[in-house]
DNA sequence: GGTCTTTTTAGACTACGTCCAATTATCGGC
DNA sequence: GCCGATAATTGGACGTAGTCTAAAAAGACC
């Protein structure tokens, strides 16, 4: 069972963001602010029905959004299952604009990922460095 | 308009791959084996069917599934709208076991990445190296 | 041509994200 | 505390895209 305190504190962390706390959100807030996993929205309405069994799909996910809005969480486009394909298949990097959506590719000389052999209790199998921003001198009409 | 010995060089392609060189796959390797997007299965379909109508979605789907198997393409998690959500809100690498899918975070100390600022025509928002592989020393029984 | 194997197909099914109008909860003024 | 205004929540409809299947079509081989 969970403390009231614990409730306390989840609802002054809502205040401090700018948020109201209502209960759902502090229930919602109670789970995704901190687990170690890293859920897609769907796993946190599961997660949060055991407990707020009245719970709707969409307050998750308005919650959800509100809550990243405010940077109590980030979205990372890292869930299984949402695939694109790239024919280029030797290793290289991924630059995704923040305008567009648009991947493309970095050659692999182009940047270098240092002490990746370092890493602990891990066999690597591949890696690369996913870069997000903006094009800069979009083609001038 | 394409040329023949486009769909016959096509052929031998996968053929080489250890493919059967259907009517079917010569049409969606035309397109996903040399394009520049990153498209989803779904964008192949689309741009496959425009110039061969009857093809079906399963046929597509299986097909990028043949060519993955055999080496012609990669499978990316990157597409947009598939998210998680992560309470760590400042900048961090990820760990992806290929075991479980599970997504564990990487000390943003733990790994360096060399020559982001030399990047040419974008404005970085944000980057984080993407690892995958399986854990070693699996939880012993 | 006959037979066996491979490939393709249409469509059902599912998962999950989005949207909306109606209801319920909360807030501020009185 | 009461009341109208505002904000939040809800159930369910909807759409998109991925999966699965059983049957048909195409191809290989003799
Ligand atoms: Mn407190
Ligand atoms: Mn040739
Ligand atoms: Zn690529
Ligand atoms: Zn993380």
């Amino acid at each position: 069972m969970k403390q009231r305190s614990d409730e306390h504190h989840l609802a002054e962390q809502l205040e401090k963001a700018g948020i109201r706390p209502s209960a759902q959100r502090v229930a919602i807030a109670g789970y995704v602010l901190s687990t170690a996993d890293h859920p897609s929205a769907d796993e946190v309405w599961q997660r949060v029905k055991t407990d707020f069994p009245m719970v709707s799909r969409a307050t998750v996910y308005n919650t959800l959004q509100l809550f990243t809005e405010h940077g109590l969480l980030r979205q990372l486009v890292l869930a299984e299952g949402c695939v694109v394909f790239d024919p280029k298949v030797e290793p290289h990097h991924h630059f995704v604009d923040d305008a567009t959506g648009a991947i493309e590719d970095i050659p692999w000389a182009a940047l270098r990922v240092a002490k990746v052999d370092d890493l602990e209790g891990v066999d690597v199998r591949e890696y690369m460095v996913v870069v997000r921003g903006r094009r800069r001198g979009k083609k001038a009409p």
